[in-house]
DNA sequence: TTGTATGCGTTATCAG
DNA sequence: CTGATAACGCATACAA
């Protein structure tokens, strides 16, 4: 049986307020009985039972962590571990406890959510947004990392993506490069279309047309057939020179199907893309990407959440996580013959 | 304000414990008042508290999910994300939640299941254990995924991964291969052990010795230097003809720095390997690879859960989840000049 | 500075 | 069949 309160007061000889209070550190107490009762508190292992706290103070020391769609799906990006644990690190700091609110068969992450927060289990909820964001009021607060499409009411966390895209283009173009195609672009994923817009930002400032045709979503990596319409553009005569791709995985796929038509990278072809992660290090060539710190996402998402709850007055709005381009072998400059 | 059984109560002119009857289908409550107490819930949107539930009951109607070391690495593999996929889904058919517990930083994974176990807020834990179980009585039931070294008391529900790492040396010896090669070993993985034990006893069958060399751990896909080694071992005369990979991932790495040394897969170099990812799947050569079913295996590690803390008599000690052969493209028969 | 009484929302026990 | 009452473990307003 676990010790109770009521445990600790007898053994300290006093009641279970005191303990309370001395627990707490409460000024009104004697520097003694604060000790006497930290000692018993200590020898019986005690433990305040958090549901009882929660009975009374309305709050818990859970947040939802809510994952858009599948979480295998979305898990299968390295963002989201990185993501998961910089938001568990900081929840330990904040002694805050994680619960995994997914959707997933019949019921959608949202009808998730309202379950989480019916129950009462959950204080708050820090919505993994890549897609959208719900419109009805979930009755927590909400922190989304990501940001929302209208950036209304809610506090978020993210990278500025259009710069972020902008950047990638322009160290492109920095190499000489003037036939860019980007890859990977989903008009679900917000940070897809807002990366894309800074990609048009930065050839629109070069006075370079945007082609349509070089705007190319993931499923030529995934689906041959999608792959093969992806190749022929390889294969024109005023083939792209380079690529911004949306995350490593694709630029590798990328790299792949290029090689498999005797297109080398970068010889042939530049290519830079995001998420830094570990098979585009090891990857051949080593892959230049955008580490955009899906960690410290994390941390600083888990830390506005426990300010928000409690109750900081001057907590943030929003947040941005600065993106840095890792240089490695991935980018050339650009073919003489231009 | 969320409504209470109170305002239940009022509103369906009883009193609270009638409420409390009504909704829980109590055989002694008229179908009059049952139908006019479920009605005025639906109408207050009701929804119990789970902290005043469970202050009485000491149960909640959460388990913890404990990741070994860093989450990061372990989801990094897409054999977690589905089974978390798998608890997830059948935690809903419960009424279950997912408390994530994950150490990292400071603690370990054993420091953040007391955490969570002496708040109180869980039930039960699952235990994620491709490592090492612990040793503490945590407090709570316990189901691991995976096996403990020793079968001591645990539930357990896992893969039988000796009869699987002799299955898949068994489909190459029945292409003919006998210079068959493990990659992916790994002692502190238990499964990885156990396949190993499946391979050598495979190849004891047909009376071939096992060569030391020939078992490789995953170092030589992620470090050029123990890649290189590797590479040697291809390149010698009596070179392996087909090799065992401990995940999809390793058989792509290994297919790569076969490649980048002139060998073919499967032409050259079978392969046959585990977990049956997509990334296998639309790998050129397509990967033969067992499904091991993560899923399922998460959906029946929650469901045992579920039955053990419901106090089923008869719930298994332990559940083993079949795994099946996946033929695609990386196997062939053994090059003639054997 | 410390103790007593009360209530958080629910269920179980006991009357009626 | 239904209602009143106590109790779960803790925090807090109020007394002392």
């Amino acid at each position: 049986m676990k010790a109770t309160i009521k445990d600790v007061a007898r053994a300290a000889g006093v009641s279970p307020s005191t303990v309370s209070r001395a627990l707490h550190d409460s000024p009104r107490i004697s520097e003694k009985v604060r000790e006497r009762v930290k000692q018993a508190a200590k020898e019986l292992d005690f433990h305040p039972n958090q549901m009882a706290k929660s009975l009374v103070s309305r709050k818990t020391r859970i947040v939802g962590i809510v994952f858009p769609g599948d979480v295998s799906k979305s898990l299968g990006n390295p963002f989201y571990p990185s993501l998961l644990q910089g938001l568990g690190r900081a929840a330990g700091e904040r002694r805050y406890h994680l619960l995994l609110v997914t959707g997933g068969g019949e019921v959608s992450a949202e009808e998730a959510s309202r379950q989480a927060v019916d129950s009462g289990y959950v204080s708050g909820l820090v919505l993994l947004a890549a897609e959208d964001v719900p419109t009805r009021d979930p009755g927590v607060p909400v922190v989304v990392i990501g940001h929302p499409r209208d950036e209304a009411g809610w506090h978020y966390v993210d990278n500025d993506n259009v710069a972020a895209g902008r950047a990638a283009t322009r160290h492109l173009l920095a190499h000489g490069h003037r036939r860019i195609l980007l890859l990977g672009y989903d008009r679900r994923y917000i940070f897809t279309v807002d990366r894309r817009l800074g990609y048009e930002q930065a050839l629109g400032e070069e006075g370079i047309p945007v082609r349509r045709e070089w705007i190319a979503t993931s499923r030529p990596i995934r689906d041959p057939e999608a792959g093969e319409e992806l190749a022929a553009v390889f294969r024109a005569g005023d083939r792209p020179t380079a690529a911004v791709c949306m995350d490593d995985a694709l630029a590798i796929g990328l790299t792949g199907l290029l090689k498999g038509m005797g297109l080398e990278v970068p010889g042939d072809v530049s290519i830079v893309s995001f998420n830094n992660t570990d098979a585009g290090k090891y990857h051949i060539p080593a892959l230049t990407s955008y580490e955009i710190d899906p960690y410290r996402l994390g941390m600083i998402a888990m830390h506005l959440m426990a300010d928000v709850l409690k109750g900081v007055a001057d907590a943030p709005r929003s947040i941005e996580v600065p993106f840095t381009l890792i240089e490695r072998d991935s980018v050339a400059g650009a073919p003489a013959s231009e």
